[in-house]
Order: C-alpha cells, then sequence, then structure tokens
DNA sequence: TTAGGGTTAG
C-alpha cells in the first residue's frame, strides 16, 4: 500500500528528520523554491534546443496524451517566442491541467534528455498550484540528478520532506542516488539508513552509489548487508558489485559473486558477462576471462573492449591484436577506448611499428579522433622504446594542450633510458603545472640518483621540505580467505607485523643465496649502502608476499594489488622467489599486471 | 505505474 500516494499538501509531516533532513527545512520554504528553482532554469536555459511543432488548442485526450500535446504546444511556444512562455501556456489553460499531465510532461522531457524542462514544469506546478503526487518525484529528482546541481537537489529534497513524500520507497530510492551522483555519498547512506522501506532498487542504488564514489570495500559490504536483509539481488545489483571488485582486484569475492550469478541463475546479459570479464582481467585471471568470454552469447563493443584491455594490461599484446581482429571480422565497430586498449596492448609489447601504424589506422581508416590518452600511449610507446626525440615531437605536433600525464609518461622514459638533460626540461614543465605533486620530485631525484649527483638530490629534497612535500606511501594489498590485508611502506619496523618482517629476513637470506642482489637504484636519496638496501627491503609489496606465503598453502597463486609502480629490486625479488619457492605470483600495480613463475615475469622486464 | 547497471593512457 502506497501510504503517501494520496496528496498531503503543505502539511509539514515529517515523520523522523535525521540531521540532513533537519538543514534541508532550515533552507526549504516553497515559495522561495519557486522563484529559486525558475531562477535557476532560466539562467541555463538558454542553450536550450527545442523543436517546432503547431498545436492550438487542448484536445480531450487522456492525461498521458494531453501531457504530451501540451509539451509539443511548448516546444512550438518556446521556439518561437523564448523559454518563459512556457509560464504563459500554463496561464491559459489554468485549471485543465493536471498532475498527471505534468508527471507525463516530466518523465517525456526526461526521456529526451531536456532535463531543464522538467524541472521548469515542476516549478509552475507549484505557481499554479498543481499538486506532485508521489509520481511526481522520482523523475524530478532523476533530472535533477542528471543536472548535478546540488542547490536543486536540497531545494527538492526540502519539498519532499514538506509534503510528506519522504517515506514513498520510489521517492526516497531517488533521493538516495541523487545523493550518492552529486551531493554526499555519507548522506545517502544516512538517508538510506533511515528510510522504514527498502528494497532490491534501493539497496542498488546505495551500492552503485558507493561504487561510483570508490568506497569499493563499502560497496561489497553493503552488498552483503542486502543478502542479510532478504532483498532479492539482480542482474544489475552483481554488475555494480563485480566492478568493486575490479578496482580492488578481490579475485575470491569475485569469483564467488561468479558463483552466485550461477546459483541464483541470472541471467548472463552482456551487462554481467562484461563485468565479469572485466573483473577476472582486473585479477589478473586471463584463463577465467577467455572462459566466461566464449561463454557468453551476447557481446557488443563494451565486451570486447575489455577482453582487449585485459589482455593488453596482462601483457598478452598478441592476444590483444588477435582478439582485435577477430573483433572486426565479427563485424564490431571500435570505438575510442578499443584503441586504447590496442595502444596499450603494444605499449607494454614493445611493438612500435605495429602500434604507430594502429594509431594512423584510427584516424584513417576508422575516422576516430586520437584524445590525450591516445597520445599518452604512445609517447609511452616511444618512449620505452628510446625514441625520446619522436615521442617528444610528437607531443609538440599535439593540438590538444599537454597534461602533466603525458610528460611524466615521457619523464620515466628519461630515466629509463638516462637522457638527463631531457628529464630536467620535462620535470621545469611539470613542476610549473603541478608544483605539488611529489611524485615529479621523485622521477627527478631518481635521475639524479642515477648519475650520483648528490648536491643536486639534496637541494631538490630540501625544495620538498621546504614546501612540504610528501612522496605518495606505497601501499599493497593481497587477499587471504576473501579477507583483504593491506600494507604500507615503513622504513620502521612495526612490532605488530614481527612475524612478517622474520619471515622477510628469511626470504631475502634464501634468495640472495640464490641469485638476487639487491638493487638500489630506485632508493631515493644518497644514503649507504646498507640503510638503502633497508629502505627497499619493506616496500609494502614485499610486506604483502611474505604475509601470503605465511598464510596460504603452497599451491596457492599469490595475488598483490599496488596502488604505485612496482619497483625495480621488487621486481627482481619476486622473480627469484618465484623460481625458489616455486609459486606463482601475480601483481597488478598503478599500470599493469606482472605474473611471475618460474623466474620470470610476463613483462619480460619491460615496464 | 514511478527508483538502480559494464570499458578508458601512466
Amino acid at each position: 500500500m502506497k501510504m503517501y500516494n494520496r496528496l498531503l499538501p503543505f502539511s509539514y509531516r515529517i515523520i523522523r528528520r535525521s540531521r540532513v533532513q533537519q538543514e534541508i527545512c532550515t533552507i526549504s520554504n516553497l515559495d522561495f523554491l519557486e522563484s529559486e528553482m525558475l531562477k535557476f532554469v532560466h539562467t541555463q536555459a538558454m542553450d536550450l534546443p527545442f523543436q517546432a511543432t503547431n498545436g492550438s488548442k487542448i484536445p480531450d485526450y487522456n492525461d498521458v496524451r494531453r501531457g504530451h500535446f501540451l509539451m509539443k504546444l511548448i516546444d512550438d511556444s518556446v521556439s518561437r517566442n523564448g523559454f518563459e512562455s512556457i509560464a504563459r501556456i500554463f496561464s491559459k489553460y489554468r485549471g485543465s491541467i493536471n498532475s498527471q499531465q505534468c508527471n507525463s510532461m516530466i518523465r517525456t522531457y526526461l526521456d529526451l534528455n531536456k532535463h531543464l524542462n522538467s524541472l521548469y514544469i515542476f516549478a509552475l506546478m507549484h505557481k499554479f498550484s498543481i499538486l506532485p503526487d508521489s509520481s511526481t518525484f522520482p523523475a524530478v529528482l532523476k533530472a535533477t540528478a542528471q543536472l548535478c546541481d546540488t542547490g536543486v537537489g536540497k531545494m527538492i529534497h526540502g519539498i519532499v520532506i514538506q509534503m510528506g513524500f519522504i517515506c514513498d520507497v520510489y521517492t526516497s530510492t531517488a533521493l538516495v542516488h541523487l545523493y550518492c551522483t552529486c551531493l554526499s555519498i555519507s548522506d545517502a547512506s544516512q538517508l538510506f539508513d533511515e528510510m522504514p522501506e527498502r528494497n532490491a532498487v534501493t539497496w542498488n542504488a546505495l551500492i552503485t552509489g558507493y561504487t561510483h564514489n570508490r568506497k569499493f570495500v563499502k560497496a561489497i559490504d553493503a552488498f552483503r548487508g542486502m543478502l542479510a536483509d532478504g532483498a532479492q539481488p539482480s542482474e544489475r545489483t552483481v554488475v555494480v558489485v563485480l566492478s568493486a571488485c575490479s578496482h580492488l582486484g578481490a579475485f575470491n569475492q569475485g569469483k564467488w559473486i561468479h558463483e552466485f550469478i550461477y546459483h541464483n541463475r541470472l541471467r548472463l546479459n552482456v551487462f554481467v558477462g562484461t563485468a565479469l570479464i572485466d573483473m577476472y582481467a582486473k585479477c589478473g585471471a586471463v584463463y577465467e576471462v577467455e572462459k566466461v568470454f566464449e561463454e557468453i552469447r551476447e557481446k557488443n563493443v563494451y565486451t570486447w573492449n575489455v577482453l582487449i584491455s585485459g589482455y593488453a594490461m596482462n601483457g598478452q599484446g598478441d592476444a590483444a591484436l588477435q582478439a582485435f581482429s577477430r573483433m572486426l571480422m565479427e563485424n564490431f565497430k571500435p570505438d575510442e577506448v578499443t584503441f586504447l586498449g590496442v595502444l596499450c596492448a603494444c605499449c607494454h609489447q614493445g611493438l612500435v611499428t605495429e602500434g604507430r601504424w594502429q594509431f594512423m589506422s584510427m584516424k584513417q581508416q576508422f575516422g576516430l579522433q586520437p584524445r590525450i590518452e591516445h597520445y599518452g600511449c604512445m609517447v609511452d610507446l616511444l618512449g620505452r622504446a628510446g625514441l625520446l626525440e619522436e615521442a617528444l615531437e610528437l607531443i609538440q605536433s599535439m593540438s590538444i594542450e599537454p597534461d602533466p600525464i603525458i610528460w611524466r609518461a615521457l619523464l620515466c622514459a628519461c630515466r629509463v633510458h638516462g637522457n638527463t638533460k631531457l628529464g630536467e626540461y620535462i620535470i621545469k614543465r611539470l613542476i610549473e603545472l603541478e608544483p605539488n605533486n611529489g611524485e615529479n620530485y621523485v622521477l627527478l631525484s631518481n635521475i639524479y640518483s642515477r648519475e650520483r649527483r648528490w648536491a643536486e638530490v639534496g637541494k631538490l629534497r630540501g625544495m620538498m621540505n621546504l614546501r612540504g612535500i610528501r612522496k605518495v606511501p606505497g601501499c599493497s594489498s593481497i587477499e587471504i580467505n576473501n579477507v583483504v590485508y593491506e600494507f604500507v611502506a615503513s622504513n620502521d619496523r612495526k612490532p605488530e607485523f614481527e612475524a612478517i618482517y622474520k619471515q622477510l629476513d628469511n626470504l631475502i637470506k634464501k634468495l640472495k643465496e640464490n641469485g638476487y642482489v639487491t638493487g638500489t637504484d630506485m632508493a631515493l636519496y644518497d644514503i649507504e649502502k646498507e640503510e638503502k638496501e633497508h629502505s627497499v627491503m619493506y616496500h609494502s609489496e614485499k610486506l604483502a608476499l611474505a604475509f601470503g606465503l605465511l598464510n596460504s598453502p603452497l599451491d596457492c597463486t599469490l595475488r598483490i594489488v599496488k596502488n604505485l609502480r612496482i619497483c625495480l629490486d621488487c621486481h627482481e625479488f619476486f622473480k627469484v622467489l618465484s623460481l625458489v619457492y616455486k609459486r606463482y605470483i601475480v601483481v597488478r600495480d598503478r599500470n599493469r599486471f606482472h605474473h611471475f613463475y618460474e623466474g620470470f615475469c610476463s613483462c619480460r622486464d619491460y615496464w
């Protein structure tokens, strides 16, 4: 039963006011809201496209058709007399326009992506005393979420509370979505907790909100909450939860969701299939990627894109290019994202000629305009291959203004190929663009350290201290028995991790006997060798690995996710360890995957 | 007859 379907005009019927609701009510006054909304709509209405239609009077149709008729009348009038004429139409037909007709107009404008029109109709409803009902608000809130205007969003929330519609589950779900989209996720969560009624869609709105706000662990927790609440997850639910697992690299959680889909007979539609492939790709599980891809019937450009970029990030450039050829053979039209995957595959594989050709073909054969991301891939591809001049020329030839990311890609190449002169030129540009980003200083410091220019290193260190710039700490996570453990790099031994340090000390000793040499090139400053060894010894990925070895069966693949790029020393350490301990280790760093097995890495030391 | 979905450089 919908308790609030019956209209409660201006009743101030509030069930329970939370902090958010109280705050909202203090700023809400319906007349003020009306004038503010009209003002908002007028100020933004200048660019609206309108279609001219003919019409004179309202025929006696049902409400939806009358709503559509009115809309045509409005469009026609607006195209001839300007946006304000909508109010004149309302005035002319005062008394014969009802809320159902207005709802129909609001929803149709929503479908046409004319969100300001939806809001304008809503504002005029109050002006002409047409009372909204419970069907009005979901559409109005959706339009507000699309426009992402926080002021209007809070105003409409105020009206919802004041008119007593906060208990309508459709309206409050739309409100949760609005708060997740353009207000605050914590306020959305509070609203959700206070809702007297919720259903699967409300849970979906919250879980989606967490994922879109990058609160991936909370999204997975909310999914568990949904199951505990007895709500039935749908295909939409699992798509969003899988996306959270992808971001976290949470393989076991993702696999569990896959089993859940199977046992609960959810459809393996194109959304679910694509989300599954993406999850497995971002967990470094290429075999599962292929299995799901062959299993699903329905595919679209998204599905192909996650497959191609999945192969690329896992170091299987040839497979990515083969998948791209197959995509074309099966008559799918590639888009800009497809070419990002293709160029990324060439980049990680060092396929310079192929990359140049694909970049040309993207423009000439497929008519796609390269974006800065595509140039970024090309600069990285050329830079890694040592073609620094060509990479610089490409940046200079761009019609788009180069961004810090593209300069940093070239700077990394300068470090790899020891080109200090170009590195210094770039760093000056970078520090102008991003004076507070510690990563830039660290990159330059690494270039100086490599050439043993300790005076410059010291000067740079002083500048960082003076400006209060800190290096982003390395952070790695590993999933053991469905629990994600996180480790942060540290120069000090923390007492609670003593068992892990001991394990790490033993590992280092054993690996040194088997050919591992501590790489200290990446250590930042001019410090003694022993101290440098110490500073790379407790990198977060090594701590995660030591913890994984201590807490997993011998045949278990270890999967580690790192927030920065894996360092040279850790890369060597993992290679030797995979040989000595016969373990398969997968590391997802900020850029790509490294699959370590029998002393080798899938990146073939090219990263 | 209303609310909620997947991909993207380094």
